[in-house]
DNA sequence: TGGGTCACTAAGCGCTTGCTTAGCATGCCA
DNA sequence: TGGCATGCTAAGCAAGCGCTTAGTGACCCA
Protein backbone atom coordinates (compact mmCIF):
# COMPACT_ATOMS: atom_id res chain seq x y z
CA UNK A 1 0.00 0.00 0.00
CA UNK A 2 1.50 3.46 -1.10
CA UNK A 3 -0.74 5.75 -0.27
CA UNK A 4 -3.34 5.60 3.02
CA UNK A 5 -7.25 5.45 2.68
CA UNK A 6 -7.27 8.23 4.67
CA UNK A 7 -4.71 10.57 2.09
CA UNK A 8 -6.57 8.98 -1.21
CA UNK A 9 -9.85 10.72 0.65
CA UNK A 10 -8.28 14.00 1.21
CA UNK A 11 -6.68 13.98 -2.33
CA UNK A 12 -10.39 13.09 -3.68
CA UNK A 13 -11.49 16.26 -1.59
CA UNK A 14 -9.19 18.22 -2.77
CA UNK A 15 -10.05 17.71 -6.70
CA UNK A 16 -14.04 17.82 -5.91
CA UNK A 17 -13.79 21.17 -3.60
CA UNK A 18 -11.78 22.87 -6.46
CA UNK A 19 -14.15 21.72 -8.69
CA UNK A 20 -17.23 22.29 -7.17
CA UNK A 21 -16.76 24.61 -3.80
CA UNK A 22 -17.35 23.22 -0.43
CA UNK A 23 -20.91 23.82 -0.39
CA UNK A 24 -21.41 22.37 -4.47
CA UNK A 25 -19.45 18.89 -3.22
CA UNK A 26 -21.68 15.78 -2.07
CA UNK A 27 -19.92 13.25 0.60
CA UNK A 28 -20.64 10.73 -2.18
CA UNK A 29 -18.72 12.28 -4.96
CA UNK A 30 -15.70 12.10 -2.60
CA UNK A 31 -16.30 8.77 -2.07
CA UNK A 32 -16.50 7.88 -5.54
CA UNK A 33 -13.48 9.41 -6.32
CA UNK A 34 -11.66 7.69 -3.80
CA UNK A 35 -13.30 4.32 -5.35
CA UNK A 36 -15.20 4.17 -1.65
CA UNK A 37 -18.58 3.70 -0.29
CA UNK A 38 -20.23 6.47 1.06
CA UNK A 39 -19.99 5.42 4.30
CA UNK A 40 -16.36 4.99 4.22
CA UNK A 41 -15.61 8.68 4.06
CA UNK A 42 -17.16 8.67 7.96
CA UNK A 43 -14.33 5.80 8.85
CA UNK A 44 -11.66 8.17 8.68
CA UNK A 45 -13.41 11.93 9.52
CA UNK A 46 -16.00 12.82 10.99
CA UNK A 47 -17.63 15.64 9.04
CA UNK A 48 -17.11 16.99 5.67
CA UNK A 49 -16.37 20.34 7.26
CA UNK A 50 -13.59 18.36 9.16
CA UNK A 51 -12.12 17.04 5.59
CA UNK A 52 -12.04 20.65 4.87
CA UNK A 53 -10.03 22.06 8.00
CA UNK A 54 -7.43 18.77 7.59
CA UNK A 55 -6.84 19.89 3.64
CA UNK A 56 -6.40 23.65 4.92
CA UNK A 57 -4.40 23.07 7.84
CA UNK A 58 -2.41 20.75 5.77
CA UNK A 59 -1.86 23.56 2.63
CA UNK A 60 -1.53 26.65 5.34
CA UNK A 61 1.61 24.68 7.00
CA UNK A 62 3.03 23.75 3.73
CA UNK A 63 2.68 27.76 2.64
CA UNK A 64 4.12 28.72 6.14
CA UNK A 65 6.96 26.24 5.62
CA UNK A 66 7.73 27.60 1.78
CA UNK A 67 7.86 30.83 3.03
CA UNK A 68 9.86 30.68 6.00
CA UNK A 69 12.66 28.73 4.41
CA UNK A 70 13.22 30.92 1.42
CA UNK A 71 13.48 33.53 3.84
CA UNK A 72 16.35 31.88 5.62
CA UNK A 73 17.94 32.10 2.12
CA UNK A 74 20.37 35.28 0.56
CA UNK A 75 22.00 37.44 2.64
CA UNK A 76 20.94 40.31 2.26
CA UNK A 77 16.82 41.53 2.84
CA UNK A 78 16.58 42.26 -1.37
CA UNK A 79 17.89 38.37 -1.89
CA UNK A 80 15.35 37.62 1.24
CA UNK A 81 12.02 38.64 -0.69
CA UNK A 82 13.23 37.59 -3.90
CA UNK A 83 13.44 34.13 -2.52
CA UNK A 84 10.73 34.54 -0.51
CA UNK A 85 8.41 35.46 -3.38
CA UNK A 86 9.98 32.88 -5.61
CA UNK A 87 9.52 30.10 -3.49
CA UNK A 88 5.80 31.17 -2.67
CA UNK A 89 4.65 31.79 -6.49
CA UNK A 90 6.39 28.25 -7.39
CA UNK A 91 4.15 26.51 -4.83
CA UNK A 92 0.83 27.94 -5.67
CA UNK A 93 1.47 27.07 -8.94
CA UNK A 94 2.39 23.87 -8.62
CA UNK A 95 -0.49 23.05 -5.82
CA UNK A 96 -3.08 25.39 -7.75
CA UNK A 97 -6.15 22.74 -6.86
CA UNK A 98 -5.01 23.22 -2.69
CA UNK A 99 -4.42 26.52 -3.11
CA UNK A 100 -7.73 26.96 -4.32
CA UNK A 101 -9.75 25.48 -1.94
CA UNK A 102 -7.77 26.32 1.21
CA UNK A 103 -8.11 30.38 -0.56
CA UNK A 104 -12.04 30.31 -1.32
CA UNK A 105 -13.66 27.97 1.14
CA UNK A 106 -12.17 29.45 4.34
CA UNK A 107 -15.51 31.00 4.76
CA UNK A 108 -16.84 27.41 5.15
CA UNK A 109 -14.44 26.50 8.20
CA UNK A 110 -16.16 26.19 11.67
CA UNK A 111 -15.71 28.88 14.12
CA UNK A 112 -12.85 27.49 15.63
CA UNK A 113 -11.28 25.93 12.55
CA UNK A 114 -11.50 29.21 11.26
CA UNK A 115 -9.10 30.75 14.33
CA UNK A 116 -6.56 28.20 13.62
CA UNK A 117 -6.31 28.90 10.33
CA UNK A 118 -6.29 32.56 10.59
CA UNK A 119 -3.60 32.33 12.95
CA UNK A 120 -1.19 30.56 10.50
CA UNK A 121 -2.20 33.94 7.86
CA UNK A 122 -1.12 36.09 10.07
CA UNK A 123 2.37 34.36 10.70
CA UNK A 124 2.88 34.19 6.73
CA UNK A 125 2.19 38.19 6.73
CA UNK A 126 4.47 38.61 9.34
CA UNK A 127 7.51 37.09 7.67
CA UNK A 128 6.81 39.11 4.62
CA UNK A 129 6.54 42.43 6.24
CA UNK A 130 9.87 41.48 8.47
CA UNK A 131 11.46 41.21 5.62
CA UNK A 132 10.33 44.61 4.07
CA UNK A 133 11.17 45.94 7.61
CA UNK A 134 14.44 44.86 7.63
CA UNK A 135 14.98 46.17 3.77
CA UNK A 136 14.08 49.84 4.96
CA UNK A 137 15.76 49.70 8.27
CA UNK A 138 19.04 48.82 5.71
CA UNK A 139 17.95 51.58 3.03
CA UNK A 140 17.90 48.84 0.28
CA UNK A 141 13.75 48.86 0.25
CA UNK A 142 11.80 51.54 -0.12
CA UNK A 143 8.66 50.90 1.46
CA UNK A 144 5.75 53.38 2.86
CA UNK A 145 3.04 51.21 3.24
CA UNK A 146 4.34 47.93 5.09
CA UNK A 147 1.22 46.49 5.48
CA UNK A 148 -0.17 47.05 2.30
CA UNK A 149 2.49 46.37 0.69
CA UNK A 150 3.39 43.03 2.09
CA UNK A 151 -0.17 42.29 1.52
CA UNK A 152 0.15 43.42 -2.63
CA UNK A 153 3.42 41.41 -3.08
CA UNK A 154 1.91 38.42 -0.82
CA UNK A 155 -1.13 38.18 -3.48
CA UNK A 156 0.93 37.80 -6.37
CA UNK A 157 1.37 34.30 -6.16
CA UNK A 158 -1.82 33.71 -4.19
CA UNK A 159 -3.71 35.23 -7.09
CA UNK A 160 -2.22 32.56 -9.00
CA UNK A 161 -4.64 29.90 -7.69
CA UNK A 162 -7.44 31.71 -9.99
CA UNK A 163 -6.41 30.66 -13.33
CA UNK A 164 -3.12 28.75 -13.12
CA UNK A 165 -3.19 25.23 -15.15
CA UNK A 166 -0.43 22.86 -16.00
CA UNK A 167 0.30 23.11 -19.00
CA UNK A 168 -0.49 26.73 -20.16
CA UNK A 169 1.33 29.69 -20.98
CA UNK A 170 3.97 29.55 -18.47
CA UNK A 171 5.22 27.05 -16.24
CA UNK A 172 5.79 27.37 -12.53
CA UNK A 173 9.08 28.08 -12.32
CA UNK A 174 8.85 31.00 -14.90
CA UNK A 175 5.74 32.53 -12.87
CA UNK A 176 8.36 32.26 -9.78
CA UNK A 177 10.84 34.13 -11.43
CA UNK A 178 8.75 36.66 -13.03
CA UNK A 179 7.07 37.35 -10.18
CA UNK A 180 10.04 37.31 -7.85
CA UNK A 181 11.34 40.16 -10.44
CA UNK A 182 8.45 42.28 -9.98
CA UNK A 183 8.46 41.89 -6.52
CA UNK A 184 11.84 43.41 -6.37
CA UNK A 185 11.14 46.41 -8.68
CA UNK A 186 8.58 47.08 -6.75
CA UNK A 187 10.72 47.79 -3.93
CA UNK A 188 13.59 49.10 -5.05
CA UNK A 189 14.34 52.77 -4.03
CA UNK A 190 14.76 55.81 -6.19
CA UNK A 191 12.09 56.68 -8.61
CA UNK A 192 12.89 56.73 -12.68
CA UNK B 1 -41.14 52.03 -5.22
CA UNK B 2 -36.85 53.04 -5.44
CA UNK B 3 -35.60 49.43 -6.62
CA UNK B 4 -37.19 46.88 -8.18
CA UNK B 5 -37.97 43.54 -6.78
CA UNK B 6 -35.51 42.15 -9.51
CA UNK B 7 -32.97 44.13 -8.20
CA UNK B 8 -33.82 43.49 -4.37
CA UNK B 9 -33.19 39.54 -5.43
CA UNK B 10 -29.61 40.16 -7.80
CA UNK B 11 -28.45 42.14 -4.15
CA UNK B 12 -29.69 39.34 -1.92
CA UNK B 13 -28.05 36.71 -3.90
CA UNK B 14 -24.70 38.71 -4.21
CA UNK B 15 -24.39 39.14 -0.23
CA UNK B 16 -25.88 35.08 0.19
CA UNK B 17 -23.32 34.31 -2.52
CA UNK B 18 -20.20 35.72 -1.25
CA UNK B 19 -21.26 34.05 2.22
CA UNK B 20 -21.88 30.85 1.76
CA UNK B 21 -20.50 30.42 -1.88
CA UNK B 22 -23.00 29.15 -5.38
CA UNK B 23 -23.34 25.47 -4.25
CA UNK B 24 -23.71 26.81 0.09
CA UNK B 25 -26.88 28.97 -0.50
CA UNK B 26 -30.30 28.19 -0.81
CA UNK B 27 -33.07 29.85 -3.09
CA UNK B 28 -34.83 30.18 -0.03
CA UNK B 29 -32.14 32.13 1.92
CA UNK B 30 -31.64 34.40 -1.12
CA UNK B 31 -35.52 34.70 -0.63
CA UNK B 32 -35.94 35.46 3.16
CA UNK B 33 -32.82 38.10 2.20
CA UNK B 34 -35.02 39.84 -0.67
CA UNK B 35 -37.83 39.44 1.93
CA UNK B 36 -40.08 37.36 -0.74
CA UNK B 37 -41.39 33.55 -0.67
CA UNK B 38 -39.18 30.86 -2.06
CA UNK B 39 -41.54 31.21 -5.57
CA UNK B 40 -40.82 34.78 -5.45
CA UNK B 41 -37.32 34.31 -6.91
CA UNK B 42 -38.38 32.60 -9.74
CA UNK B 43 -40.82 35.13 -11.33
CA UNK B 44 -37.96 37.21 -12.40
CA UNK B 45 -34.94 34.36 -12.28
CA UNK B 46 -35.53 30.83 -14.51
CA UNK B 47 -32.80 29.32 -12.30
CA UNK B 48 -30.16 29.87 -9.47
CA UNK B 49 -27.84 29.44 -12.04
CA UNK B 50 -29.47 32.39 -14.22
CA UNK B 51 -28.93 34.68 -11.08
CA UNK B 52 -25.52 34.04 -10.77
CA UNK B 53 -25.10 34.89 -14.79
CA UNK B 54 -26.82 38.11 -14.20
CA UNK B 55 -24.88 38.84 -10.98
CA UNK B 56 -21.90 37.73 -13.32
CA UNK B 57 -22.22 39.62 -16.15
CA UNK B 58 -23.11 42.94 -14.66
CA UNK B 59 -20.08 42.72 -12.16
CA UNK B 60 -17.90 41.96 -15.39
CA UNK B 61 -19.56 44.94 -17.43
CA UNK B 62 -18.87 47.38 -14.70
CA UNK B 63 -15.01 46.09 -14.57
CA UNK B 64 -14.64 46.39 -17.62
CA UNK B 65 -16.08 49.92 -17.92
CA UNK B 66 -14.13 51.19 -15.36
CA UNK B 67 -10.92 49.94 -17.02
CA UNK B 68 -12.01 50.96 -20.47
CA UNK B 69 -12.62 54.78 -19.19
CA UNK B 70 -9.14 54.68 -17.16
CA UNK B 71 -7.42 53.94 -20.01
CA UNK B 72 -8.63 57.02 -21.66
CA UNK B 73 -7.74 59.01 -18.97
CA UNK B 74 -3.28 60.43 -18.71
CA UNK B 75 -1.36 61.15 -22.24
CA UNK B 76 1.70 58.71 -21.22
CA UNK B 77 1.24 54.54 -21.08
CA UNK B 78 2.85 55.46 -18.05
CA UNK B 79 -0.12 57.91 -16.24
CA UNK B 80 -2.05 55.61 -18.22
CA UNK B 81 -1.49 52.14 -16.48
CA UNK B 82 -1.29 54.30 -12.87
CA UNK B 83 -5.16 55.47 -13.53
CA UNK B 84 -5.99 51.71 -14.47
CA UNK B 85 -4.81 49.95 -11.54
CA UNK B 86 -6.17 53.08 -9.26
CA UNK B 87 -9.09 52.48 -10.84
CA UNK B 88 -9.42 48.71 -10.71
CA UNK B 89 -8.37 48.50 -7.65
CA UNK B 90 -10.76 51.13 -6.02
CA UNK B 91 -13.93 48.93 -7.76
CA UNK B 92 -12.67 45.93 -6.38
CA UNK B 93 -12.32 47.18 -2.62
CA UNK B 94 -15.53 49.14 -3.10
CA UNK B 95 -17.11 46.16 -4.70
CA UNK B 96 -16.08 43.54 -2.72
CA UNK B 97 -18.58 40.71 -2.49
CA UNK B 98 -19.62 41.38 -6.24
CA UNK B 99 -16.28 40.49 -7.31
CA UNK B 100 -16.09 37.65 -5.27
CA UNK B 101 -19.28 36.35 -5.86
CA UNK B 102 -18.04 36.86 -10.31
CA UNK B 103 -14.45 35.90 -9.31
CA UNK B 104 -14.56 32.60 -7.30
CA UNK B 105 -18.23 31.41 -8.60
CA UNK B 106 -17.13 31.44 -12.63
CA UNK B 107 -16.84 27.35 -12.44
CA UNK B 108 -20.47 27.50 -11.41
CA UNK B 109 -21.66 29.11 -14.15
CA UNK B 110 -23.68 27.11 -17.24
CA UNK B 111 -20.73 26.04 -20.11
CA UNK B 112 -22.56 28.82 -22.51
CA UNK B 113 -22.77 31.63 -19.63
CA UNK B 114 -18.74 30.71 -18.81
CA UNK B 115 -17.82 31.37 -22.74
CA UNK B 116 -19.90 35.18 -22.75
CA UNK B 117 -18.10 36.32 -19.27
CA UNK B 118 -14.60 34.42 -20.46
CA UNK B 119 -14.79 36.67 -23.31
CA UNK B 120 -15.20 39.56 -21.31
CA UNK B 121 -12.53 38.85 -18.68
CA UNK B 122 -10.17 38.50 -22.39
CA UNK B 123 -10.99 41.62 -22.93
CA UNK B 124 -10.22 43.61 -19.76
CA UNK B 125 -6.39 41.42 -19.93
CA UNK B 126 -5.95 43.53 -23.39
CA UNK B 127 -6.80 46.49 -22.47
CA UNK B 128 -3.88 46.16 -19.38
CA UNK B 129 -1.62 44.49 -22.41
CA UNK B 130 -2.05 47.32 -24.86
CA UNK B 131 -1.16 49.33 -22.14
CA UNK B 132 2.06 47.83 -21.53
CA UNK B 133 2.93 47.28 -25.34
CA UNK B 134 2.38 51.11 -26.40
CA UNK B 135 4.42 51.70 -22.77
CA UNK B 136 7.37 49.72 -23.83
CA UNK B 137 7.05 51.13 -27.47
CA UNK B 138 7.50 54.62 -26.28
CA UNK B 139 10.42 53.35 -24.47
CA UNK B 140 9.11 54.57 -21.01
CA UNK B 141 7.94 51.06 -19.48
CA UNK B 142 10.49 48.25 -19.24
CA UNK B 143 8.24 44.30 -19.47
CA UNK B 144 9.82 41.38 -20.79
CA UNK B 145 6.88 39.17 -20.42
CA UNK B 146 3.68 40.76 -21.52
CA UNK B 147 1.83 38.74 -20.66
CA UNK B 148 2.82 37.34 -17.36
CA UNK B 149 2.94 41.13 -15.94
CA UNK B 150 -0.53 42.41 -17.39
CA UNK B 151 -1.88 39.48 -15.45
CA UNK B 152 0.26 40.52 -12.47
CA UNK B 153 -0.60 43.92 -12.41
CA UNK B 154 -4.42 42.94 -12.39
CA UNK B 155 -3.95 40.45 -9.66
CA UNK B 156 -3.07 43.80 -7.32
CA UNK B 157 -6.42 44.98 -7.77
CA UNK B 158 -8.26 41.39 -8.05
CA UNK B 159 -7.19 40.25 -5.10
CA UNK B 160 -8.80 42.57 -3.01
CA UNK B 161 -11.65 40.78 -3.31
CA UNK B 162 -10.00 38.11 -1.00
CA UNK B 163 -9.85 39.90 2.38
CA UNK B 164 -10.99 43.34 1.38
CA UNK B 165 -13.30 44.87 4.57
CA UNK B 166 -14.99 48.32 4.82
CA UNK B 167 -13.86 49.88 7.94
CA UNK B 168 -10.58 48.25 7.77
CA UNK B 169 -7.15 48.94 7.72
CA UNK B 170 -7.06 50.86 4.41
CA UNK B 171 -9.73 52.61 2.66
CA UNK B 172 -10.73 51.60 -1.28
CA UNK B 173 -9.14 55.22 -2.07
CA UNK B 174 -5.84 54.59 -0.11
CA UNK B 175 -5.95 50.83 -1.66
CA UNK B 176 -6.04 52.43 -4.97
CA UNK B 177 -3.24 54.60 -4.20
CA UNK B 178 -1.20 52.52 -3.34
CA UNK B 179 -1.18 49.74 -6.53
CA UNK B 180 -1.01 52.57 -8.95
CA UNK B 181 2.03 53.38 -7.33
CA UNK B 182 3.50 49.73 -6.81
CA UNK B 183 2.49 48.93 -10.60
CA UNK B 184 4.37 51.70 -11.84
CA UNK B 185 7.43 51.18 -10.01
CA UNK B 186 6.96 47.39 -11.48
CA UNK B 187 6.86 48.75 -14.90
CA UNK B 188 9.73 51.89 -14.60
CA UNK B 189 13.12 50.64 -16.98
CA UNK B 190 16.39 50.66 -15.60
CA UNK B 191 17.40 48.70 -12.57
CA UNK B 192 18.57 50.42 -9.18
C1' DT C 1 -67.52 47.60 -15.11
C1' DG C 2 -65.37 43.83 -16.76
C1' DG C 3 -61.35 41.01 -18.63
C1' DG C 4 -56.74 40.36 -18.55
C1' DT C 5 -52.11 40.98 -17.02
C1' DC C 6 -48.70 41.22 -13.34
C1' DA C 7 -46.31 40.30 -8.92
C1' DC C 8 -46.68 37.47 -5.58
C1' DT C 9 -47.70 33.35 -2.01
C1' DA C 10 -49.01 28.68 0.30
C1' DA C 11 -48.26 24.28 -0.36
C1' DG C 12 -45.83 20.66 -1.83
C1' DC C 13 -43.46 17.17 -5.31
C1' DG C 14 -39.68 14.28 -6.19
C1' DC C 15 -35.10 13.94 -5.27
C1' DT C 16 -30.64 14.56 -2.91
C1' DT C 17 -28.24 15.66 1.12
C1' DG C 18 -25.04 14.63 5.37
C1' DC C 19 -24.67 11.20 8.23
C1' DT C 20 -25.96 6.61 10.84
C1' DT C 21 -26.73 1.86 11.67
C1' DA C 22 -26.03 -2.93 11.43
C1' DG C 23 -23.28 -6.26 9.78
C1' DC C 24 -19.28 -8.62 7.42
C1' DA C 25 -14.42 -10.06 6.14
C1' DT C 26 -9.68 -9.74 7.48
C1' DG C 27 -5.68 -9.85 10.45
C1' DC C 28 -3.44 -10.01 14.93
C1' DC C 29 -2.30 -11.32 19.50
C1' DA C 30 -3.41 -14.64 23.49
C1' DT D 1 -8.41 -21.64 18.31
C1' DG D 2 -10.87 -17.92 19.99
C1' DG D 3 -11.84 -13.07 20.79
C1' DC D 4 -11.49 -8.65 19.48
C1' DA D 5 -10.10 -4.50 16.88
C1' DT D 6 -9.96 -2.57 12.13
C1' DG D 7 -11.69 -1.07 7.66
C1' DC D 8 -15.10 -1.42 4.98
C1' DT D 9 -20.21 -1.80 2.75
C1' DA D 10 -25.49 -2.03 1.95
C1' DA D 11 -29.29 0.12 3.30
C1' DG D 12 -31.66 3.84 4.86
C1' DC D 13 -33.37 7.93 7.89
C1' DA D 14 -34.69 12.70 8.63
C1' DA D 15 -34.06 16.98 6.73
C1' DG D 16 -33.46 20.06 3.20
C1' DC D 17 -33.00 20.94 -1.79
C1' DG D 18 -34.45 23.33 -6.54
C1' DC D 19 -38.30 24.20 -8.61
C1' DT D 20 -43.60 23.82 -9.78
C1' DT D 21 -48.42 24.36 -9.30
C1' DA D 22 -52.63 26.52 -8.30
C1' DG D 23 -54.54 30.39 -6.77
C1' DT D 24 -55.05 35.46 -4.90
C1' DG D 25 -55.25 40.44 -4.76
C1' DA D 26 -53.89 44.88 -7.05
C1' DC D 27 -53.77 47.35 -11.09
C1' DC D 28 -54.79 48.95 -16.01
C1' DC D 29 -56.90 49.87 -20.27
C1' DA D 30 -61.47 49.07 -22.95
Amino acid sequence: MTTTARDRLLDAAVEAFAEHGFGGTTTRDIAARAQMSPAAVYVHHATKEELLFAISLRGHQEALDVLANASADGDSPVEQVASMVRAFSEWHARNSRIGRVVQYEFGALSPDHRAVIADLRRRMEHHMRDALVAGVDEGVLEVTDVRGTARAVLSLSVDLVRWFEAGGAHTAAELGRLHADLAVRMLRPGGA
